[in-house]
DNA sequence: CTAGTAAGTCCGGAATCTGGACTCACCATA
DNA sequence: TATGGTGAGTCCAGATTCCGGACTTACTAG
């Protein structure tokens, strides 16, 4: 059998994205990153609809990304916690803001500031692990692993 | 006024996704990365209908991250190249992909290497730019602007 | 003259998303 | 004791999107 070349590729960019690429799924994660681990809050800090934020939930415990934990019993009430799966999609969520601080920032600049530990502003660089180099396309080439 | 607090939060994040975060637009985007340029061959690399490319396409060039450019007069054909603010959408991607290669990934590891020029296999880190170290989130504290 | 390619458009049905109302259980306050 | 608020959802009907497949137009190759 000759290589049909035309299936979708298969490819973890789209495997991600069908977990994390849904409608309200990562500023649901968003919002964990930043403190507010109640189904409430997040409705009121994301402005996703009530039904659809339900949903994304359970998709995203479902995927071992959040963890949904009972802080209260009576009246049963509960948390969303970031798994360690959950903690390692921090460089999707910066490099996705960093994008938009750049290209969508009105005026007033970036309406949200990151700062580090080392006292500067978060500004998310992509570097490669094994040289440190900046990342970038042209400096890089695909291979199909067994291909 | 006392603040109201209840509006969505205005996020970089979110307004970035208001553009790229819809189905395909990123897959679409990656094929341009992978140097497939043509409508036809973005539609058989991702699945994507042809319909909804369609309008994914006309999304992005009207966002500046992508630049449809005739390459023959008779019959028309076309290419999207990326623009410089598209360029910049790689260490999404590369993140994106990371991730999907640690926590979606089967036995036969990821279906797509990167290689740097480095010579080394390409996994992305985020770095703090300021000080180089890799960022975490816990190490990281939200401040509002002029809040 | 038949096939194939490229770049879409058009279509009707299926799936998702949306805002708003509703539920249930509890607490606070007057 | 009635009223209102919070938290965590569910339910619904209508709007919007997405989907696969067929179709179109313009050309080239055999």
């Amino acid at each position: 059998m000759t290589a049909v070349s035309s299936q979708p590729r298969a490819c973890s960019v789209a495997r991600t994205l069908d977990i994390v690429g849904e409608k309200w799924a990562l500023l649901a994660v968003r919002e964990v990153f930043l403190g507010n681990r109640t189904f409430d809050e997040m409705v009121r800090r994301t402005g996703a609809p009530r039904d659809t934020l339900a949903a994304r939930l359970r998709t995203l415990t479902g995927a071992g990304i959040l963890e949904r934990r009972q802080y209260c019993e009576h009246p049963a009430r509960f948390e969303y916690h970031l798994t360690a799966a959950g903690r390692d999609l921090y460089p999707v969520i910066v490099t996705l803001m960093r994008w938009g601080d750049r290209y969508l920032a009105g005026d007033d600049g970036p309406p949200l500031v990151l700062q580090h530990r080392c006292g500067h502003q978060v500004l998310a660089q992509v570097v490669c692990q094994a040289c440190g180099e900046p990342l970038e396309a042209r400096d890089t080439r695909a291979l199909i692993p067994g291909g």
